[in-house]
DNA sequence: CAGCATCCGCTTTGATACTG
DNA sequence: CAGTATCAAAGCGGATGCTG
């Protein structure tokens, strides 16, 4: 990018990560550490190969991440980011929770991946009690599933299923992030297509506010089957 | 800009702001709240006249700003941020101090603005001293004065010379930032060139960390005068 | 003068094809 | 797997001109 040359924090800032397409590599790289070329291409719907390729140098030269090249057993490039890169992680969050309300039913057909949720989720779920014994959720949406865990009060992400599961969400990827979130009542994500197997209970645990939007009057909370399911 | 098409909240800000003068458009209405055309394009050096336009047609659109026709006597158009173009100020404070360590000597030919002291000096600079009568800095930089005062723990700013005030700094904008964040110790920006007029004490009342790089043996203070400059 | 719109050359981006 | 090469389209920067 051309620089603005102003003496300003702010455009140095947006000189080095103001491109297009380079904060979106910062967050693959944030979600899943050490990235192949072809994770990243596969984080990055839409983006054009050589365009990625010449961000992951320029980010390079800028310092924000490292290329490893393993030896011949593994004969891959890995890209990390550096602690400078890392730096930029409560930016994207604040960024990220900004963006969230544009996040509308009109989203409905753009591209998806299940690890993207990963950074909102843990940002914006905690556990409510802690001293429960944790619990275990599985998404089942997008390309692969995800498994929430809580850990410490707060809720942790992994990429893949869970072996035995308190709750589980099955349906399209805006209705699991909205009920998740709160922004949809469990009830409406329901009705409007979810699928829920669990006790209703274990949503409220993790949601910061239990119950955001009471523009209608509460929707009667329906009994889940408790306890752990295979 | 383009859409990047992904359900995804970072993304879906960034196809919103993410386009270039964007953001650096909103530090501007940030800084001045209610900025005319012409006090837009002169705070914002290298951008297109017709690019500026456009820009502000798209962030009234996106619900960013407003245009407000001013009635005949004062007949020109203000714009102003919305509550929703207000909510990405501590984004920017953020992305500011993450760019801040890009303002090096190299910087010293970039354009400049004395308002733009504005936000990166509110934002990490505090009165470690509520207690102690009101402080008034003033700063004789770029293209006019600035005049520090702190209030209720914190440091205002505003453009304009001080009528009283109790220390002065004087000389180019890099060395009176770096002296007022710390980053230079007052007797190194003195020998690289700036004026100091007023009790040394008053620097280190408004820096949250007074002596940020003790790499070198701590430079020795040197008494000023104390009490109020005309 | 404030607030643009138009034109033109250059740079960046996007899409696709191809390679060690 | 990890890119490079190529080319068309879009975006940007700078100059200039227009309108109240």
């Amino acid at each position: 990018m051309r620089s603005y040359q102003q003496y300003c924090g702010l455009a140095k800032a947006l000189d080095v990560v103001g491109d297009r397409w380079t904060l979106l590599i910062v967050r693959e790289l944030l979600i899943q550490d050490a990235c192949r070329y072809t994770d990243l291409r596969d984080g990055l719907p839409g983006i054009a190969t050589n365009l990625l390729a010449r961000r992951l140098r320029e980010m390079e030269t800028a310092g924000l991440l490292t290329r490893e090249e393993a030896p011949p057993p593994i004969a891959t490039t890995l890209f990390r980011l550096t602690p400078r890169g890392r730096e930029l992680k409560p930016i994207l969050l604040l960024l990220g929770h900004w963006g969230a309300p544009l996040l509308s039913k009109l989203s409905r057909q753009d591209a998806f991946r299940t690890h993207w949720l990963s950074l909102p989720l843990e940002h914006h779920l905690v556990d409510r009690a802690p001293s429960l014994p944790p619990l275990i959720i599985e998404l089942r949406t997008g390309d692969q599933s995800m498994t929430l865990e809580t850990v410490a009060g707060k809720v942790k992400t992994r990429l893949g299923p869970a072996s035995h599961p308190d709750a589980v969400l099955v349906g399209p990827h805006p209705l699991v992030f909205d009920c998740l979130t709160g922004k949809l009542e469990l009830a409406q994500a329901v009705a409007a297509g979810l699928q829920y197997k669990g006790d209703p209970q274990f949503l409220s645990r993790i949601r910061k506010e239990p119950h955001p939007q009471p523009r209608t009057k509460p929707p009667s909370r329906r009994k889940g089957q408790p306890g752990r399911l295979s």
